[in-house]
DNA sequence: ATGGCAGAAGCATTCTGA
């Protein structure tokens, strides 16, 4: 099973990118980030065409998230819901589109668009550790129901230096500040995984590079695009990559998809566990 | 230290992103 996380910075200007990606690549699940595009104007027809459900959780001009999947998602949840501490008042986030949860294949997928935060001394920044705040609540009632979590997206967060290509220049700012890295532990509290460390130790892997300066060119880039998954998940796991490709495409995105491929035989059974039980495994 | 590049809104230029 192939679980993609992709920042497509617009579906509108991204349109056939996507599409000749998933055709290419076909994985079960995509999650988009950074879809600026309102629900109600989402080009849902091309991915229909290509055999994908989509589920989407967008506004106008900023942020948005969607799901798209071969399966059809179930239970979609759209925002934040279900925070025991009330005190982070999880309606003040309701604004800002950037999370969507929804079942697929029994596994719990929630997207993530992680506010940037702009700079360590700015109103955007204490939006970003709220925001954070508010995704550890609702991690710790959603690990409570039990089951499989994948927590994918765009957290605009190096959790370390060998996530930056050039870390001492960026030390201690904005997407590598201590602050970010700890309440990014807290959002994980050790019980979701970083899948492309299970396979990758070194640095040198990136799935942002800037717009600006020659950043690709120059390979510039920080692992800011990140798939978590729960620790149960981590022994199914075959492998987590980034595509670096689509970075090179004229007009890209500044973020390259992410996909992990998890090995699901012993739990695909349970899935036709009907009365009328034509499934044989 | 600053701006650089890109997208949306909307038609000149501002806001936002990372």
């Amino acid at each position: 099973m192939l679980i993609a996380s992709w920042n497509v910075n617009s579906i509108r200007s991204r349109l056939s990118q996507t599409i000749d990606w998933i055709n290419k690549v076909s994985p079960d699940v995509l999650c988009l980030q950074e879809t600026k595009v309102m629900d109600d104007s989402f080009p849902l027809e091309p991915f229909e065409k290509s055999g994908y459900s989509v589920e989407v959780y967008g506004q106008k001009s900023y942020n948005g998230v969607a799901i798209i999947s071969k399966i059809k998602a179930e239970n979609v949840k759209k925002g934040f819901y279900g925070c025991a501490d009330y005190d982070l008042n999880i309606e003040s986030f309701l604004d800002q589109k950037r999370l969507i949860s929804a079942e697929i294949n029994g596994i719990k997928i929630i997207n993530v668009y992680v506010p940037n935060g702009s700079s360590l001394d700015s109103d955007k920044f204490k939006y970003k550790i709220n925001w954070l705040n508010c995704l550890a609540s609702f991690l710790d009632e959603e690990e409570k129901k039990g089951g499989m979590i994948c927590l994918m997206g765009d957290f605009n967060i190096a959790p370390s230096n060998l996530d930056i290509h050039d870390p001492k220049k960026y030390e201690g700012g904005i997407m590598a500040s201590d602050i970010e890295r700890n309440v990014l532990k807290n959002v994980l509290k050790g019980r979701l995984i970083d899948s492309f460390r299970i396979f990758e130790e070194n640095t040198g892997h990136w799935s942002w590079w800037d717009y600006r300066n020659n950043a690709y060119e120059l390979n510039k880039g920080w692992r800011i695009d990140h798939i978590y998954v729960s620790k149960e998940l981590t022994s199914k796991l075959k492998s987590c990559v980034i595509d670096s490709l689509p970075r090179a495409n004229l007009r890209p995105s500044d973020h390259a998809p992410v996909m992990i491929d998890l090995n699901l035989k012993d739990i695909d059974t349970n899935l036709f566990d009907e009365e009328d039980n034509f499934f044989e495994i």
